[in-house]
DNA sequence: CAAGCTTGAAATGGATACAGTTTTCGCGGA
DNA sequence: TCCGCGAAAACTGTATCCATTTCAAGCTTG
């Protein structure tokens, strides 16, 4: 399949204006956007965090050069970017879609719940009155879709809402940080997207969170935030448990292999 | 000046190896030392901890490539790969080393300071005998520097003893976390290493640490970590103070824009 | 029949070449 | 003396080419 990089607006524009959001916030890092190099990076990553690539597909650059009609340079560039970001994993042969075991995908949650927590703190501190109004929207069109067992809504609210507070932390050092990983694990997103307890679980988060957001306290926020990660994480080995028997590693991407 | 890259081992090997555990660590990640990119990357990295551009000072790919006697290519890439982990900053004309602001850097401390006492406590579970006898040894080279007012060796000695305890943390995220926020702020060692008060407070924290490493004492450890950032940080900002009446800007480098 | 070696294709890493753009420096005029 | 202005140099981004490495399949041999 051919990507192109001058069309396809739903793949490139939504990219370029993430980045420069990003990419300003941080420290006014200059951005190229107009570069080869940089177009296909970002399409990549955005096919990455939609899973379009399976755990362990090998993305090879004189096949990507081809897919977006450029020369290898480009291409080579903007994987070992993705690579150097951990998005994608070196092998001695070419870049491979990581392949997130449960022991990293327990490291990676032990690490978030020192973080989220006291960033969820924070943006309690800092959150106004047209950010919690917001934050109560977001947490509306999670009911809705929790009532609706339409798992994609309530994913979409659920990553509105956290995007929501994180707008209010006043620590772009922390926010980066967190967002680096939440980028990284869309493998838990697959595992839990078709359980129903998922959902309640999400749900109930939010709610509970919510509520903590509204009376701006913070004890309550930290406290809430994790248990909803303590929550999200059992329901991901209790996902990963049933699905593959206790198996090690977390498959059930899009395509497999393919090579 | 000449970097090469088969000689100076002091510059070269040690790297090397450096890369090899990190990478080894992570995920398995498929390490390629021998690339004229590694190398360069790592050389750089390594160069970069040590402080030895200073805040603003510009990195141009063809230079770096003379430098190791190298083609563009080689140290493009590894500039990119430094750039893309915030090492190095990329600017509209070429890679530059940041320039943190008081602010940035206050809200780097918070991050660390979530982190780190608790991977301290971490590493304090895992820490076996031998670990603990280079842990003292460490100690020992920093008391040596202290005594002698040995600014350089005593940055060397805490490089080289939070090397130790980091090495016994078993979540290699929450490691590789750690590890990209300290190297991006050796702006700190720069400002304070001059003053007689920040060794001191450096030999303390490694002292307390110390100890409560040997008792296996988590809360202590937690405690003590905590302890000593507060010390650093507010030793950083104190120098600031005392040199530039309070500037933002935290300048002060080695060799300054030179270009 | 199996195991090891050989050979070939594919893929990466590096070097060189080239085009486009920005910056800077020197010069001339007001 | 200061302000344009133009040319040259520098820097980046991309393409193409070559060398080296690695994986795999097939063949040979024990």
């Amino acid at each position: 399949m051919r990507h192109d990089l001058a069309n396809s607006s739903d793949e490139w524009t939504g990219v370029t204006d993430e980045a420069k959001t990003r990419s300003a916030k941080v420290a006014g890092a200059g951005m190229v956007p107009s570069s080869l190099r940089s177009q296909i990076y970002a399409s990549l990553r955005r096919r990455l965090q939609r899973a379009e690539f399976g755990p362990g597909y090998r993305l090879v650059d004189t096949d990507v050069a081809a897919q977006y009609g450029t020369s290898r340079m480009p291409a080579r560039e903007a994987l070992m970017a993705l690579a150097s970001q951990g998005f994608l994993q070196q092998t001695t042969r070419g870049f491979a879609v990581p392949e997130h075991s449960s022991h990293d995908i327990r490291d990676i949650f032990a690490v978030r719940k020192l973080l989220e927590p006291e960033a969820a703190a924070a943006a309690a501190r800092n959150l106004d009155a047209g950010g919690l109004a917001a934050l109560r929207a977001a947490r509306d069109l999670a009911r809705e879709a929790c009532r609706n067992d339409d798992a994609e809504a309530l994913m979409e609210a659920n990553i509105a809402f956290r995007g929501l507070w994180l707008d209010a932390v006043n620590n772009p050092r922390l926010v980066e940080t967190i967002e680096s990983f939440r980028d990284h694990i869309q493998t838990v997103r697959i595992a839990t997207l078709r359980r129903a307890a998922t959902r309640v679980v999400v749900l109930d988060g939010i709610e509970a969170l919510s509520a903590a957001f509204a009376t701006r306290n913070e004890a309550a926020v930290r406290a809430g935030m994790l248990a909803f990660m303590d929550a999200a994480e059992a329901e991901f080995f209790a996902a990963v448990e049933a699905e593959t028997g206790g198996e090690a590693k977390t498959g059930g991407g899009a395509e497999e292999g393919e090579r």
